[in-house]
DNA sequence: CTGAAAGCGCTTACAG
DNA sequence: CTGAAAGCGCTTACAG
């Protein structure tokens, strides 16, 4: 059986087995398949069947040779085990959508060695344009003006302004998260964050403290907690917060992971969500969030929408229409159970 | 500064561009710089200036036309929100490496049309091989024999025994979690398992059962409980083995998400682990499994093995030598907190 | 040692 | 309406 997969294995067809059997030329066949004008209908018919009969499918090598263009771009992204890029590429393979165009994803894992050789891989396979995507939000190293294709930064904004960035809106993210608890009738809200050396973390707690001083209220401890993107801090947090400030009635978190330590810790402090004390996270992270006790309200950052975008703007970039600078896209409130109306 | 990027953006070198820099022939320069013998030193180092200066990238689509190979695989997966393709793909770049070979990532999501898509585009930029990612340990649909190229399915095998498929050995990871149990001192071991319509579930149980045998011994309660990959899955099936069997000593889960409410529960319930009881996972997500209280001693299916060997197994079958069947990739013991020698 | 020519699979003016 | 020819960027015998 090993030769049916192997020695049988049959070249595939071109325009010429195409012409031969439909017994035309091949400048024929080329024009009759692609849907050109000044071919009779009869003839048309006789190359699709042909073209069907063969399993013809073009060359997009060849075609490309000529075009100029080869109907692909790159997506080069660092952080593949981590969950952001995927949405991102998801979301730019649907903006290229039913088109002819594909997407060629390479993963750098945060060595710049990779990456360079992977950019070179790219680049000689003659892609369109490139899509970077960042592993966090931070802003990263522009790879310079003198890129032979466009390139759009996504989710980490490039370092030079006159690239083109789409990123998540943190700052809106931190509001809509502190607005839906003062929605919830909450008023003595506290910030667990993350990581501060994150742009990311500190505009989110930027975003809840100016919804809260829209309405004359600042954060319980005056400040947000700064520590790690885990639920252990989430966990250890709480504890700190509960006894400095045990009258709180709202906890807004960096992430979902830090709001699954802090969810753990209340109820093992015996503090009820969200009667007593509304948490929300920040990500939706469907494991997290839909697991956790109760289940998570959150804001999603749309990541798919940052991809979709990145794909639109690639696209008119390479049509020669450069739309420079950071473009953001605003994220939505997830509502689960860790928040309601306080009774 | 727009048409810093657009307008003055140049065409990439070719080998027609280099051989006027160094006054030869193009058919000079491709020898040259392909390392092939009979030219002079000197013109090839001529030729190598000009290349440098220019920026000369040899355009593979036009080598690969000619060379009937493009140095490109295709990898078509179906769970990239998941977390199992991505290791995988990893070990098929690592394998591929340093080499020419370049992996053109397609995710199906599920569906059959996409996944058409996603084939139609792959084998008509003429890949040279393919590599099939499935969403689940279940054997998947075999894509066919007529395929215009060798096609590896990894993770989920295929349902043809003629293809080529590799997997993580789940009956021997069944087997490996059992026997660490029982090096740990514990003998009334109760197995919490998954979704019982996946293959993976049965494996792991029929392996740890066989691992439970050789020493005379069963599971708890005669059989594993099945039910789903969750955490609350977990969690409630603890609460039903502590009241049945109050006395057991350690537990065996089928994920790390099962595990980690398996471990919430216990805590909750007042038992100690691994003093009074033991935990084992499976997976080694490393979110789940370093954050739960204890950290989780679990099983590693060494994805990017599987990704490593699939890539092989590719090579040498593009190479005309199919290794038919399905090759087994045994898994590894990992050991955090949540196991110990009993007291 | 070097270069002219043919050809990989395709498209596109240009003749007929 | 149809086809012969040139050309996209490259490599490979084959002459010189």
């Amino acid at each position: 059986m090993r030769d049916s997969h192997g020695a049988e294995r049959a070249r595939p067809a071109t325009l010429k087995d195409v012409a031969s059997l439909a017994g035309v030329s091949i400048a024929t066949v080329s024009k009759a398949l692609n849907g050109r004008e000044h071919v009779r209908a009869e003839t048309r018919a006789r190359v699709q069947a042909a073209a069907e009969k063969l399993s013809f499918q073009p060359n997009v090598l060849a075609k490309g040779l000529l075009a100029g263009r080869t109907g692909t771009v790159g997506l080069l992204a660092s952080d593949l085990d981590g969950r952001f890029s995927i949405p991102v590429m998801m979301g730019a393979e649907d903006a290229f959508g039913a088109g002819s165009t594909s997407v060629f994803l390479c993963d750098a894992r945060g060595d710049s060695i990779r990456e360079q050789h992977h950019l070179r891989a790219l680049l000689s396979r003659r892609i369109d344009g490139l899509i970077v995507v960042g592993d966090t939000t931070n802003p990263r190293e522009t790879l310079g003006r003198d890129m032979p294709v466009p390139v759009v930064y996504a989710y980490a904004p490039s370092t030079d302004p006159e690239d083109i960035s789409v990123v998540s809106d943190n700052v809106g993210a931190g509001r809509i998260a502190a607005d839906h608890m003062l929605d919830c009738g909450r008023s003595r809200i506290a910030y667990i964050s993350g990581d501060v050396s994150y742009h990311a973390a500190r505009d989110r707690v930027e975003g809840a403290t100016a919804a809260l001083a829209a309405r004359g209220l600042n954060l319980v401890g005056g400040e947000a907690l700064y520590g790690a993107w885990t639920e252990g801090w989430g966990r250890g947090a709480v504890r700190t917060l509960l006894s400095r400030n045990p009258d709180l009635d709202g906890i807004l978190c960096g992430s979902d992971q830090i709001a699954r330590g802090a969810l753990d810790a209340l109820r093992e402090a015996g503090r009820d969500v969200p009667g007593d004390i509304a948490v929300m996270g920040h990500d939706n992270w469907e494991q997290i969030a839909a697991q956790s006790r109760p289940p998570l309200s959150t804001i999603d950052m749309r990541l798919e929408e940052v991809g979709r975008l990145a794909a639109e703007l690639l696209f008119t970039a390479i049509d020669g229409d450069y739309r420079v600078g950071t473009h953001s896209v605003a994220t939505r409130l997830v509502t689960r159970g860790s928040t309601a109306l306080a009774g």
